[in-house]
DNA sequence: TCGTCCTACTTGTTATAACGTGTCGAGTGT
DNA sequence: ACACTCGACACGTTATAACAAGTAGGACGA
């Protein structure tokens, strides 16, 4: 392969490939070449075009599947979960539920609760103290019968012990906005920090997405005025969801100082 | 090296370091033994540790500099770009600029601004028609003299042709919702779909963060009433990036049916 | 003293070789 | 007709070897 410019040939070679994809001579789901055909086609050894196509894996455009081939990765996230002016916990309730559940035995979604204890993270999140008595409750949600999202939630114990919202699920009603005001207590707010990272083995396994794929973790936070009422921990793929926020922009009534 | 389960032996290595670097034996910016010393401690070929570095790389644990060495990544992202509160309470600062305010820094930023042609997806997000004139402007954000954040925003020129804000900088007034006030146009809210993915080449190079780092990509489009007004392409560093989103919940008798 | 050069050490790139493991279809036997 | 086997082919893992390129510190000369 010709050394151009002494960039490094499996730099070029994903360079090629990458416009390929771009400019739709490869489209989704296509195969790319073989490695042996890349070292063919490009007189190279297989550590290059590995090398190469790593280089595009990493980036997202291409999928490897052992035995099978290296495959353009569909591009654009297909689902969205809302955020904003109709706020909704469950994403996979409304279009997506009847599909899942009618293509296979597995729920939408399926968790685990128990009492624990308060961690200094967490309990710095519910403005609690550290040991203190929260019902824990891990979530995992499935699209059309695959994982789609995780989530692990924390509520103290002191405020919903006794009352008949204590378990988060399998009550006269659900979601934290309606189990609350069920109990008197009224939802304002809700803060959601959101951070990109690299997939964690246990996320990568239990969402089914190859380690190291980007993912959207997301820390949730629900306030009545300015009490912390629920808190959880919220993992996405980044490939299957985009994470939509609508907010209102109020009219103005003043004029601060500008920058 | 011991071929625990017929798990690949980079993986074990991997997970070796990785757990060193969470339970500190590792701090950040320790350097971690060279890969002659991981061949040596671990009895394998050179690639064996690559691979197995490479693994950690990937997951933003480690970074590695030519003729220095590998090092342990600081972990948490140190910046906030806070959206929700920043929209009632200034409406007049941009939100990189409160944000920044906020986080105690001095902005800065750098931009251009070119009339051009809307893209079939500009397009649509604007909801015009492709080959329609738009106004154009990159921007590159600095926090602490490094570059932080990327924008590309596109306005249709058929709203503020010859008017004193055609130019999004340098007027009398900056700031979408501001300057868009100025002439009439009164912003009721703004649209966020954040997706991660790993960093681009050019994303990378412009933000000064390793290739195939996680970055988050914001599509925000700002609206009045129904009508889209302005839309941008942001991208920040997700390893220096919290996007903080503050939304109201409003009150039981106006939210809708619970799942 | 100070700057230059050299050298040792580090990661980066590439080649060759071999075997392992997963996929899939063609061929075979029932 | 159908199930099974097997082999071709794909990517996965690992070894050995060599040279390139970036870094840092010590040796050396001005």
């Amino acid at each position: 392969m010709a050394d151009f410019r002494g960039r490094p040939a499996y730099l070029q070679i994903a360079d090629d490939i990458r416009s390929q994809i771009i400019d739709g001579t490869l489209q989704a789901e296509d195969r790319l070449p073989s490695e042996a055909d890349l070292m063919a086609d490009y007189g190279v050894s297989r550590i290059v075009v590995r090398n190469a196509v790593e280089v595009l894996r990493s980036e997202g455009l291409v999928v490897k599947q052992q035995g099978r081939g290296s495959f353009v990765r569909a591009q654009r996230p297909q689902r969205t979960r809302v955020v904003g002016d109709l706020y909704s916990e469950r994403p996979e309730a409304s279009p997506f539920a009847a599909s899942a559940r009618a293509s296979g035995q597995v729920p939408e979604w399926e968790y685990q609760t128990r009492r624990t204890t308060a961690s200094k993270t967490i309990a710095d999140r519910l403005g609690i103290t550290a040991g203190d008595p929260v019902m824990r409750t891990s979530y995992r949600f499935f699209a059309d019968g695959e994982p789609a999202m995780l989530s692990t939630s924390f509520e103290p114990l002191a405020i919903t012990e006794g009352t008949p919202v204590e378990q988060p699920e399998g009550g006269p009603v659900t979601g934290v906005v309606p189990r609350m005001d069920a109990i008197g207590i009224h939802i304002t707010h809700v803060v959601e920090d959101v951070t990109g990272r690299s997939a964690r083995p246990y996320e990568a396994e239990t969402l089914k997405v190859p380690v190291g794929v980007p993912i959207l973790a997301i820390e949730r936070t629900y306030y009545a005025k300015s009490r912390p009422i629920e808190t959880a921990d919220i993992v996405v793929s980044s490939d299957r969801y985009v994470l939509s926020y609508r907010l209102p922009v109020p009219p103005r009534t003043d004029r601060p100082t500008p920058i």
